[in-house]
DNA sequence: TGCCATCCTCAGCCATCCTTCAGCGCTTCT
DNA sequence: AGAAGCGCTGAAGGATGGCTGAGGATGGCA
């Protein structure tokens, strides 16, 4: 099941590793920042599904954020303010965030606000994750924890196949016709491009295309 | 653009007099009951496109209601709650009210949430924006910075449909129907017309259409 | 009618990718 | 221990996909 993105943007740091654990167990990709430094990048990579802004960020603040937000992607934003005052909760939900939570909040109500502009703009996430590692197969993208992976159209195509069918136990030849179509291949096609595709996907981080031995390879994080 | 509708259900006869004028004065359409007796009719009469619904009412409550709303129509729902405690707001959320307001409220606070949702349903940005560049499908703009981009009739409706799809990888088959309609088109046509769209779009700046072997092209900024 | 911008087709060039092959290491069976 | 089987990987050619300049066809406009 694919899971929701949500990015986090928010300085203290106690308050970030708590949304963020929070969020996780909720079953979201969750990828916490403590600044917009690098937001527009963290959009168009990460792409994510909402985004949980704080109001007051060094640097930019969340209201100049939010604005970027609007114009270069469709997310969702909840804001957080510590500000209690009319005034700003106008401010915020007038400058279009989704919705707002004050600070201080229940977690449990953040997670359940988080689930609400989920449901509110119906989105249906196709990325797959595996461990650290981000498939979308709409997109064109492969993250292995922040960072892209590049790879040719056979190979993004054979991972794709093995996040569709990820722990499970895939033939080489249930690949080859999968992802090669019916036809004459040999089975040691496979073998090139499992090990081309390790090569480029586990150059950093444990492995996650696991061989077994006479039956065929399988996607999960972990031990085979 | 016609005056949005909003449908106010409240059996405190002080509160709703008080919330009808508020949003009538924000230029609202105001229809305002004391209790859900006639909601179904309502809705299909008067077509809200936001209902401000009471928790606490007579004969039905104000959650029974919200079903009632989302089963038939697509109005957006403000829930009203005297009560406080977290658990009603999350209740009242997660069966998919679009907002809450806690009584007492500021008047001014109810009006511009009234205005947030609407503007959340409404939400349809005019505009798109791909890292320094604004694309107007509907006044026929593009802008690279400060500087206008002149586009031919078929450049513009390529750039359109890729601004649509911004994120997403799209095939030149895609394309190909989706610009040019059924017909039988070669694929070269697409990569004659990407060739051209890049030399104005991206004459003074990075680019921003991106070609991914094999599968087809992207419309974003930063790394292919 | 004649001009001009735009649209579409064609063909050559280049970079990259796909596939095959061969050699090596590890595991399993005799 | 030896042989056989399975899987891994580097190298190399041919094949493919994508880019671009050129030119004919089309249609609007003066």
């Amino acid at each position: 099941m694919a899971r929701a993105r949500v990015l986090v943007v928010e300085d203290a740091e106690a308050i970030r590793v708590a949304v963020q654990a929070g969020l996780t167990s909720a079953g979201y990709a969750v990828l916490s920042k403590p600044d917009g430094q690098a937001l527009e990048r963290d959009l168009t990579v990460f792409r994510p599904d909402v985004v949980v802004l704080d109001v007051m960020l060094p640097g930019r603040d969340g209201f100049a954020l939010l604005e970027v937000i609007r114009r270069s992607s469709a997310a969702g934003v909840v804001m957080l303010t510590a500000r209690d005052g009319v005034a700003d909760r106008l401010h915020g939900l007038t400058q279009g965030a989704d919705d707002y939570v004050v600070k201080p909040f229940v977690l449990a109500e953040l997670v359940a606000r988080v689930g609400a502009v989920l449901r509110r703009l119906r989105r249906t996430p196709s990325t797959v994750q595996v461990g650290d590692a981000v498939i979308d197969p709409e997109a064109g993208v492969v993250l292995r924890g922040e960072q892209r992976i590049e790879l040719t159209a056979t190979e993004f195509r054979l991972l794709c196949y093995l996040a569709e069918q990820r722990g499970r136990v895939v033939s080489k030849t249930q690949i080859l016709t999968s992802v090669w179509g019916y036809g004459d291949y040999d089975p040691n096609l496979v073998e090139v491009y499992i090990s081309a595709l390790r090569r480029k996907l586990e150059a950093r981080g444990p492995r996650l295309v696991h061989t077994v031995r006479g039956l065929g390879y399988v996607l999960r994080e972990g031990e085979p």
